[in-house]
DNA sequence: GTCTCGATGCAATATGTTTGCAATTGGGAA
DNA sequence: TTCCCAATTGCAAACATATTGCATCGAGAC
């Protein structure tokens, strides 16, 4: 357990939003300076190794990292790729269909839900009323 | 409709391993030689957008592409990262509560199991078969 | 304190993606 | 059919993300 990995950790453990390596690099380094960006790819690694964190799967080019390992469930804004978690005790009692078809052990599974997210919404409503004042 | 997107349509539609973008383009260059790999990315994305294909989560460094747009769900395996489409009618009519309380506006959602694919337990049992042998 | 092995920093490299720009081309208009 | 133009393409360079080799450092065992 070094400052860089409790650095690391803290800056993680605060966030909720699904932050990539260079995230975490960014804020982390304004209380480490010195913390180097292949410290922190390493580290994560080794967290979800340990199971200290997860990755989570995305759409986008950078893998994303997750303070919580317990089953939880995700939306994705399909505007602005925000990654929102979603609490439901439905959606942790799914029964996963055997998929003894395919010959498939499963380990665990989670819900992604895609659509539009809160301020993507009003965004887009804003742009709705403006166009129809321009109609009238 | 250029050649391009023709070739790189059919690709993508006689692969159900979610390939990413350079798997395209080392394919489809066989039969396009000329074909450059901006233009894969590129009509890839176009695709998207225009509905033909989908960009598939994954938790690997580069995006996946998948030529199916309705909805189905994805088993990864933990070991090879193996990416197979779960068929399950079950699974396909699985009530998204209410996200309200987050503002959320669901447009669809897929389920992503994770776990061990068929390769992998074999090449796991045999492992433990070996193990057994020496012990004895 | 000091020894040791794993962790770190740095630089180089690999991999994945995007952009600017000039050249090309598919497909409608004439 | 031929011409034209906007959209598409190829190339090279830039950018973003991730990994590796190696020398050094430091946390924890003794």
């Amino acid at each position: 357990m070094t400052t860089q990995r409790r650095a690391i950790y803290e800056v993680l453990a605060e966030r909720t939003d699904h932050p990539t390596a260079d995230q975490i690099w960014e804020v982390a380094r304004e209380r480490l300076p010195e913390l180097s960006r292949t410290t922190v790819y390493r580290v994560l690694d080794t967290f979800v190794k340990l199971g200290v964190a997860s990755k989570t799967p995305n759409v986008g080019a950078a893998v994303r990292f997750d303070p919580r390992t317990e089953r939880h469930h995700h939306a994705v804004c399909r505007e602005c790729d925000r990654v929102v978690d979603v609490e439901s005790t439905t959606l942790d009692r799914i029964r996963i269909p055997a998929t003894d078809d395919i010959g498939f052990e499963v380990d665990d599974y989670s819900v992604h839900i895609r659509g539009l997210c809160a301020a993507c919404r009003r965004r887009r409503s804003r742009r709705e009323r403006t166009r129809q004042n321009k109609e009238e």
